[in-house]
DNA sequence: GTAAGATTCATACAGACGTTTGAATCATTC
DNA sequence: GAATGATTCAAACGTCTGTATGAATCTTAC
């Protein structure tokens, strides 16, 4: 205990900074602990290694999202049985809040993106330990508002508004580019609105006939 | 001219199948000399540097996706007016066909999808070569078969199909885990399928309420 | 105020990195 | 078959990497 801690958020400000900006492999820890304005040492002294640096800028911040999000649900099964919507509202939205906050979180949003499409084995680890539970509520959940879809084919859909989430606040910058700034990304209000919208129609999409139809057995 | 070419393509076999899978910055020049049995120097007789060597491994296999995009739409269009479900074909299937014939080709795809998510800035010129075109393409299209939807909020929704396309290329591995194999990802026909009803879906959804609904001015 | 423990510091290590070089080998042409 | 240009090769360059060490400095408690 005790010590003044300090010190291990430098390092993790600045973690998450960088990380976000030139993904984890490339920034070096002299980089990181030069920003940081701590001594080179002291990543492996706090940490132990690189690694444990990046689970620990990640786990920091995901696990209050996912926090939220089941407590979203939990409201949500209260009430009665949620729509469509509301479910998609519980999954995105703790996700974006990061960004409505400050520029800090913003970046985060960023680099959790990004650590989400990174190959490393020991972040996979990391990935099964924070999501699994989520993801299981998830499909419970959309299964009974969407009782006319396989388990797979909900998975797979919600695989997709994982993949349009992630993507959105991967690459904001293109987005502004793109759309000219009158999508700003930034504006997390319309944002949300627009996932909301996009992704509960897709969830709600008709089943295409499988030519070979037997895979919808799958139960 | 002349000259074999074959250790070029050595080398670009190799550089694809390994940063796939464990990303650029993860694969030093040795590592992919030995794989690919070229000399250590031959990447820089032949391509001059490493970026050259992730350039040329990108543009080798987009530009054919890219072609088969744009003649799509142009089939389409003698056709007369597009239907929605068939511009998101146009859109997602070249891009999913390159899991269809080879392991190979569905390793590049992998890495087609990582690249996208890397933050080096000399690729982000290159998206905008190979892309820019295809994209004013695809909105001008899309527009007239959604004639409600303002620009911005047709290429919003486009970024979300790419999204989902991208992550559903990138984590094939994930999806198979998550639906215990009943979604193979490698069964290109019933992912291509999955993911034009929800993309259709998700582009022809109803406009949200913007609570200052003046954003829609912009067109 | 002094002993004990926690933290910081400068410095060093060994290895991997992308890149360069100059000689050796190959293919081609006359 | 000798000459020329293209290609390959082994070796080395300097720099950067993550990690480790041991002394110096703080903090805390008595």
């Amino acid at each position: 205990m005790s010590g003044r801690a300090a010190t291990k958020d430098l390092v993790l400000d600045a973690a998450e900074a960088l990380f976000s900006a030139k993904g984890v492999d490339g920034v070096s820890l002299r980089t990181l602990t030069k920003e940081a304005g701590v001594n080179l040492a002291a990543v492996h002294y706090h940490f132990g290694s690189k690694e444990e640096v990046v689970k620990a800028v990640f786990a920091r911040r995901i696990r209050p999202v996912n926090r939220e999000r089941l407590a979203m649900l939990n409201a949500l099964e209260d009430r009665g049985r949620p729509e469509v919507e509301e479910i998609v509202t519980a999954l995105v939205a703790p996700a974006l809040r990061l960004a409505g906050d400050s520029p800090d979180r913003q970046r985060f949003m960023r680099l959790c993106a990004r650590l989400y499409s990174e190959p490393a084995e020991y972040l996979q680890q990391l990935y099964v330990e924070e999501f699994s539970q989520v993801i299981d509520r998830f499909e419970r959940i959309f299964r009974s508002a969407l009782p006319s879809l396989s388990r797979a084919e909900v998975r797979r859909r919600m695989h997709f508004v994982v993949g349009l989430l992630v993507h959105t606040m991967l690459n904001s910058a293109p987005v502004r580019r793109w759309t000219s700034g009158a999508c700003d990304p930034a504006d997390a209000e319309s944002t949300l609105a627009a996932i909301v919208s996009f992704a509960a129609a897709g969830m709600r999409a008709p089943v295409p006939d499988t030519p070979d139809g037997v895979r919808s057995a799958v139960t």
